[in-house]
DNA sequence: CAGTATCCTTAGGGATACTG
DNA sequence: CAGTATCCCTAAGGATACTG
């Protein structure tokens, strides 16, 4: 007790994993990457095994933090699009490096790599018939 | 059910936050690093607010994903260092990157950063007597 | 389409005491 | 010194149903 120092709490690392590596957050942020910028609340619950409550839960929670946008269109029916701001942009890099560590690790010990993510991360060619939904036309 | 197809235990993110990013390894990580690639059960428990269960799991779950190495050295009373390997140290440069992610977005929004984890990453000057411990003379 | 509202489960982490 | 062994608790995430 008296002698624990380090505050996590006032620490950076502590800071990003609130911030962004959740569960679901990297691929939220990097789905968004991926559509081209701005993308729609269903393209993940298409494709991503989350549920509308943690999705919703955790857009809010990047939209407080400043990661991304959230843009109304009052079309019928409503259009919503998430986009990255600049500070959400800020941390594509290193989502990549992430993403790519983990890959050449999984990739050496022959674990199974899931392959919408590859191509997610430009491991794979984009196959429009892969996915349910077709990619975006941007 | 059917449209669900993201297969997140076999992604790179999911990995790396089960082998890296966990609320404590990456500060296990980096406290080594900063001991100058090798340091002692002790070290941490003295300088972190984690308990030994925690800790003594945490280093465990390491070792078997190839990250750090436990050499025992039989001295009385005996020593036990933990050291990077290769592989470990690989993440060396992707921690630091999300640190210096976190401390920039802390500092522009005035959230207060803790002190030992600012020299851990060499943002500020190293101070023998901030520690409790002095430390490790290399 | 883009979400809320409830209820529930579990794994990660914490407190405390003890040991070779 | 370097850990185990128990017991406990909460917060993150999941299942399901419903809505403007």
């Amino acid at each position: 007790m008296t002698n624990k120092i380090y505050a996590i709490e006032n620490d950076p690392y502590n800071f990003m994993n609130k911030t962004i590596f959740s569960k679901w957050k990297p691929y939220i942020i990097k789905g968004i990457y991926f559509d081209g910028g701005s993308t729609r609340f269903s393209r993940f619950t298409k494709q991503l095994p989350i549920t509308e409550k943690v999705l919703s839960q955790s857009l809010r929670e990047l939209e407080e933090d400043d990661i991304i946008t959230r843009t109304i269109f009052p079309e019928v029916p409503v259009r919503v699009e998430y986009s990255l701001t600049e500070l959400g942009k800020s941390i594509i890099p290193i989502l990549d490096l992430i993403y790519n560590w983990g890959w050449n690790v999984m990739n050496e010990r022959n674990i199974k790599i899931d392959t919408l993510g590859e191509m997610w991360h430009g491991y794979k060619e984009k196959e429009d018939g892969f996915m349910i939904h077709p990619f975006k036309k941007i």
